[in-house]
DNA sequence: TGATGTTCGCCTTTTGTTTGCGTATAGTGG
DNA sequence: CCACTATACGCAAACAAAAGGCGAACATCA
């Protein structure tokens, strides 16, 4: 990205206020006033250089289409679908909206992948608390240790980590007021892996 | 997502309140007494260029059928540069390489941002633990109860949940067993918000 | 039939674009 | 060092198109 001169970065730190104060783009004649410049020209061209430089984009023609390119170049993200929220014990709510989740692509496993939201405390021990996204690759096999979405008896959907104990699976919550399932395997199916935490504040 | 001009702006933010408040869209006689206007034309061109840039959805010929499209925040990501390591009570450790990481857009704030590795388990009662990545927003002040990164005394960093209490400041570790503390104003130096968590198993 | 949405022609205001002209400043080759 | 050039920065005026507005006629749905 090229440099900006002083007043460019001035025009430019102008534009950023203005749009996340009003919503929209300042037009040139308010631009212009803002900095007591008298031609539109002037401001124009300003929007032009800004342009070249690839901080801003326009549409033609078009009143207060300034629009903010992010400065930081992005590498991809994958839209995954947020398909419900998840609690220990409960089954998985379908969720009404197709609602999606942004994601790094480096968080996203190699096989189908989607995400959940986390209902209550159950996880609270692994650092996963209410609200948190988690991002789970769709796998019916897991490894010891491992944080799995688990299907029991075909109706009961948990998140939990997973343990093998000869010939037995052991579903084990992080919280400690929650207490471990001990199951036979053939009781318990794996829907998916957690590959990946997010949150926001 | 196509930027708005002011009038646009009003109109969308009034469609949003109204159907926040009844459940069901204006028609376009509500919309046009709203904003004073005596024609239903120059109503529907406006709703019609909300359509086409994108912010609406309507049913043709149907009444109150505008629909608010959610804004899709960002699918793209983004790289932040990993700056380096924090833990409570040693300073940032500056990383060698410049190492970056992708984060969704939407997690990314206004502001110039960046993240940090976490190292150690001062924060283990708020959920981050060692190894995760903080997203940062680069503001030199805070909110009460908003996590930041400190700078004591031009040297110590330290990653606290901050609070104000009159005239002195509260940085307080979100782990039992590591103490609170209570300094002057002056003694302490925000450098930035956690805004997001990320992690990877 | 009444409420509501759509379309048309016409107008004014707002806004962006372009051209022409001028100054100051920084770098370049002679 | 000097002329030469490129670029940033500025002004004014003319122009063009989009945005915003009107009223009336028309279409559609329930």
């Amino acid at each position: 990205m090229q440099p900006l001169t002083k007043r460019q970065r001035e025009i430019l730190d102008f534009l950023n206020e203005f749009i996340d104060q009003n919503g929209y783009a300042p037009s040139l004649e308010e631009i212009g006033r803002r900095f007591g410049l008298s031609s539109l020209a002037t401001v124009h061209k300003h929007l032009t250089n800004l342009q070249e430089k690839g901080f801003i984009k326009r549409a033609w023609n078009r009143s207060r289409s300034v629009e903010l390119l992010p400065m930081r170049v992005g590498t991809r993200a994958i839209d995954l679908p947020l398909l419900g929220n998840v609690a220990a014990g409960v089954p998985i709510e379908a969720m009404v909206s197709t609602e999606t989740v942004a994601v790094p692509e480096n968080l996203v496993g190699k096989h189908e992948t989607y995400a959940l939201r986390v209902r209550g405390d159950s996880m609270i021990d692994e650092q996963i608390r209410d609200g948190d996204v988690v991002i789970v690759e769709d796998r019916d096999t897991a490894n010891n240790g491992e944080m799995v979405i688990a299907l029991l008896r075909g109706t009961e959907v948990t998140l939990k980590k997973f343990y093998r104990d000869n010939g037995r699976v052991r579903l084990q919550p992080a919280n400690e007021n929650i207490e471990p399932l001990i199951v036979d395997s053939n009781l318990v199916q794996i829907q998916g892996v957690v590959v990946g935490v997010m949150r926001r504040y």
